[in-house]
DNA sequence: ATGAAAGCGCTAACAG
DNA sequence: CTGTTAGCGCTTTCAT
């Protein structure tokens, strides 16, 4: 059997009460007394039981992550500094990967709840879960609009995509062409359209609808020269679809950046360093990662609860090559 | 206040055992009362308390997933692998960061513990982890030998250093050199360079002590190229230092692969999409998550408890072009 | 400065 | 087929 805390003030010789004492630095102990438990505590490796404190205490000290998969760099980068900053706060992370499925995600949510996590980061793809607007959960969003009552964090889109295509248009880009993802999702990501919309002429976007396919991605980007052999320019909305078309670009004998230059978007650590040259723009995914939690903290502690349901951090162009002759 | 089993019990008038019954599917229940407890729980939105049922039950379904960092194509591809497989098997994942710190990894073990987390999955570079050796605790490494009684799961690091080595030779390769982390770290990872120093007459390892700090690889592959400019082959123990040595030589005008042959190591999804050219060793990734679930469950359903203590997965070469002339 | 007792929400004997 | 009761391991009034 565990040992558990009756166990150690057996031992100790003192009641229950005491060592929850000792345990948790609260109310008058003698020096004497906290010695000899402490000494009872290390003597039978006395671990205390988190789950029953959590039920009285309610509250776990857990908070649940959804996102569509964390094998994707800016995911994971994004994971890594929420786990991160939650550690230090003693929170502890559920990670859970919808795979973009509204089956999956509600399920998760279900099962989050029922495991009485404090809160929630969503980063979610998926439209109309509904347990999001019933539950009074703590729950904040990262890049996603899920109801009115629910925080928004996110950069810059507008922004991002101005910079991406004036960069382009700078360069000297005539024909520039934009692949996104699917525009029917609300997220703040169809800004970066938007602002690509407002500084072409005849602005042509290609849609994507399984963004985490590489091949039906490779397809598409096929069909842009195919349809269109004019394109000089691409912005990417993200930099594994602006990857694929350099890899696209690659196998067609077309030269980037002379025939072609190329602009993605997120800029994280892991593509900045396998991919080097790929000019993007950069996301602030620590920031990100920080206003989410800390937003979602105050949220469940119960302080500013309801002030700034949008956060929007800076964006970052970084030329790295890609889309610049001198490099 | 949240709603209760009892307050099911109280609108749908039974007690709550009735209810706890219907939940679980447990003995005879008639249909009219099932229908009764059904609709309760419908109108009340209730959800039960799963943290109240683990510790009666002294079952959490949860594990601990402990890595170096989750940003990485290797750990985030497996930890896809991993989340899911337990998600299908009802069972949750917290993830942690160990950063190759062994405070933090310590801290991990220990918050895990209290938890009450049914199995803990390792894959951290740390040593000395003395809690691993004395807690009763169901775990499995992978590619770490952390205990004589800690299963590991790993692919077959010495067949996979082989492959490498002798691709590079075929490919008339006669000055190769190998890049590797630190040799004192026990993991099979080293039969990779092994199987390295059997073949070549003279083996010449660089070790890199910092496996994520880029500028710091970046330095010592350039450091390579000064020492032993007669080098025309590199067999990196991951990808990502492939990935680096491909960014260096490219910047010192070295050419891939006519002058300089490159096979890195893991081969995930995220870096043949990014680097596709990258020839390499592909680990699987797949099938390491599914057998270190399995045999985690088994440990803790006490099946087959004792059996297999190490579990070696095959590789494979993917030639993609940075170590081939003709691609 | 310390202890006794009640209870967090749920489940599983044991009765009936 | 359903209810009563005790208890999972801990914390916290309330006494003393």
């Amino acid at each position: 059997m565990k040992v558990k805390l009756e166990d150690v003030a057996q031992l100790a010789g003192v009641s229950p009460t005491t060592v929850s004492r000792v345990l948790n630095n609260r109310g008058y102990i003698s020096e004497k007394t906290r010695e000899k438990v402490e000494q009872a505590i290390k003597d039978l490796n006395y671990y205390p039981n988190d789950i029953a404190r959590s039920l009285f205490k309610k509250r776990t000290n857990f908070i649940g992550l959804i996102l569509p998969t964390i094998n994707n760099p800016f995911f994971s980068e994004l994971a890594l500094y929420i786990e991160n900053i939650c550690s230090n706060h003693e929170f502890k992370v559920i990670l859970c990967n919808s795979l973009g499925q509204v089956a999956k995600e509600t399920s998760y949510a279900e099962m989050l709840i029922r495991h009485q996590v404090d809160g929630i980061i969503v980063c979610s793809y998926n439209r109309g879960i509904e347990i999001y607007k019933n539950s009074k959960l703590p729950i904040v969003a990262i890049d996603h609009y899920l109801s009115p009552t629910i925080p928004v964090i996110g950069s810059d889109n507008y922004e991002g995509g101005r910079l991406a295509v004036q960069h382009l248009l700078n360069q000297g880009c005539k024909e520039i062409i934009h692949i996104n993802g699917p525009s029917e999702l609300e997220t703040p990501t169809q800004n970066r359209r938007k602002a690509y919309e407002d500084q072409v002429a005849h602005p042509i976007t290609y849609e994507l609808n399984s963004v985490f396919d590489e091949e039906a991605t490779a397809e598409t980007i096929k069909k842009i020269f195919k349809e269109h052999p004019e394109t000089d320019g691409i912005f990417a909305s993200d930099d594994l679809i602006a990857s694929t078309c350099l890899k696209v670009a690659n196998e067609l004998g077309i030269q980037v950046p002379n025939q072609l230059k190329v602009v993605g978007y997120d800029g994280t650590l892991s593509v900045r360093s396998l991919l080097p040259h790929l000019t993007t723009i950069k996301q602030p995914i620590e920031e990100i990662a920080q206003s989410a939690v800390l937003r979602l903290m105050d949220i469940i502690n119960e302080v500013n609860k309801d002030e700034r349901m949008e956060i929007i951090l800076p964006v970052q162009l970084l030329e790295n090559g890609t889309a610049e002759l001198n490099g």
